[in-house]
DNA sequence: GCTTGCTCTGAAAAGCGTTCCACATATTAT
DNA sequence: ATAATATGTGGAACGCTTTTCAGAGCAAGC
């Protein structure tokens, strides 16, 4: 297929005439622009954008890690990304990390090899160190708190989640209060522990250890919480939920076995997956999209600031509890 | 940040060695590579990937389009495609359409400019001569049947899928039978469709405009269809719906208005959305992290056998009845 | 002793577009 | 009338790597 240069030399003019016809330069006359246009049409000719990135130094692309693409929450923040990258004509590269540091490596190592323009990290399990080290090639936004010194964030309040919650399940008279929570040392995690057991000790309650429930994923992991209720001592009245599809499981395998949601077990859900919505889970959360939509805008800004000296930045979006039936 | 010309300086060999290098050719003293290598550690230097697509004229980056982002249809198919493109060490560029054949067409464009090496389409909404034209730039493989000469496809067979569904309703007695699909003349709901009429024609049935519900695209508007049911004059006793977040609106507010699930109203689904096992809805389908992983396989074999004149291929997926307890 | 075939290396072309700089002409301001 | 600005255009450098080709050196085979 055609190259600029022959576009040129078709059109009789030079490859700066065309460059400038292509990227709407203002400086081109008239009619030589309509002829070089029908010549590009005739052609059949479009630019290489391989050649464009090259020259450019900019892809229009941003890497977005998410460790499991397959999960609503994730993709509640993606549509948020990709609605704001669509309408700054930005391309989204999604990519699994398996929450594997090594695969997650890769991926950082796309802003240095100019892959892409910024990185969205949904969730990270790199360290500190790592980030920071890629921080100079490229700015990057996780959508969880980080304790980076170069790494902006967007993230939702995890500890006044819990907080939230835990107040809201104390109020309505619980004091055996159990937690289900994903990566047990992701930073989220340390956030929600630390509100879990600050509210508990208020009350003067030592949670029991049969009450935490840790490596919580999927579905099947919340079924098989209630599984291991059934054998706990001092049974838990009520349970706060890291993510609304375990807290689903929980609920429905609560109900197979004959356990009554809310009587025998109140269930709290800590996000926006439309399961909650769909099964009456009271949930205390924040709206991912949005995290996705203020996580493309502050690296949008910082991919044209330029400046890798930009200062941390941080953005804390507030939880709302949404009662429903499960409590 | 130091090029392949500075490495190459640095170590007092030509460019072509130090390319040699970087790409694993056997035909380099050890002891130079041992010497450029080390070099290239205390330099930092890492390829520009956009002078490599540039020059290799491959991007190992695939496109991926879906409607929309956040259903957990696609997330599953994308799911497939993606452990499969790693493996492969493909990078994914997932672009939502919302179903705008102007979006989509930037997608496709993609393909002629060279900044994806090929694109694998969950949903389309583009014309058939569209396809076939960008097909001469790159392959292209649907995940959904279609009608194009060039372009393969991997897919569901959705009249076989709602085939089985009508017959396992009919079996169980029911005879006035509505359905609920996505969008009114797609490829796949003409499919449903026309298995649904052929089925109740084949014992008589007359089926009445208002059991049909066409553009149910979220769970809301599967709750709608439940309001519009208590309208009509001859209430179907059960409902053949395309995906189980929409057959799960069905239910929920079914429940909600007190209509019972099975005993007043039956409802099949027909997507393996994890939902369907939690709310355990009847449901016929096949896997369609499966699919994705095949449509990846087939791309793959495509860019590597580079002859664009390949024959069209189609796979298909036979779908089977999983019984649970909303029929 | 001469051919053949490896191994190893470098120069140069090819892949392609953007942008800076210099220069020319035309227009407006002083 | 002169200076200053705006408009229009081309040449060449720049961004960076891969790959082809030609050639050198050396060992094995006949």
């Amino acid at each position: 297929m055609a190259n600029i240069r022959e576009i040129a030399k078709l059109a009789g003019v030079s490859v700066s005439t065309v460059s400038r016809v292509l990227n709407n330069h203002p400086y081109v006359n008239e009619k030589k622009r309509a002829e070089i246009l029908k010549i590009i049409e005739e052609q059949n000719y479009v630019q290489n954008s391989n050649a464009v990135h090259l020259s450019t130094g900019k892809t229009m692309v941003i890497g977005v890690t998410l460790p499991l693409v397959n999960n609503q929450y994730y993709s509640s923040i993606i549509e948020g990304i990709a609605a704001e990258a669509a309408q700054h004509h930005y391309k989204l590269m999604v990519c699994q990390t398996n929450n594997n540091p090594e695969q997650e490596r890769s991926i950082l190592h796309l802003l240095k090899n100019k892959k892409i323009d910024g990185l969205i990290m949904c969730s990270r399990s790199s360290s500190c160190e790592t980030l920071n080290e890629y921080a100079g090639y490229g700015p990057i936004i996780t959508c969880e708190a980080n304790d980076t010194t170069s790494v902006s964030s967007v993230h939702i309040d995890h500890y006044k989640t819990f907080l939230i919650g835990m107040e809201y399940l104390m109020k309505k008279g619980h004091r055996r209060i159990g937690y289900c929570i994903g990566r047990k040392n992701s930073f989220n995690s340390q956030h929600r522990k630390r509100a879990y057991y600050e509210k508990l000790r208020s009350i003067d309650v030592t949670p029991s250890p049969e009450w935490s429930f840790e490596e919580c994923l999927t579905i099947q992991d919340g079924k098989d919480v209630v599984g291991k209720l059934l054998h706990t001592e001092e049974r838990p009245t009520a349970m706060i939920v890291s993510c609304n599809h375990i807290a689903a499981g929980i609920i429905k395998e609560a109900s197979r076995l004959g356990i009554r949601v809310p009587e025998d077990l109140a269930v709290v859900g800590c996000d926006d997956q439309p399961i909650g919505e769909l099964l009456e889970i009271t949930t205390v959360s924040s709206s991912s999209t949005l995290m996705g939509k203020y996580a493309f805008e502050m690296l949008h800004e910082r991919i044209w600031r330029q400046q890798l000296d930009g200062k941390k930045e941080e953005k804390e979006l507030t939880p709302e509890l949404v009662e429903r039936l499960t409590t």
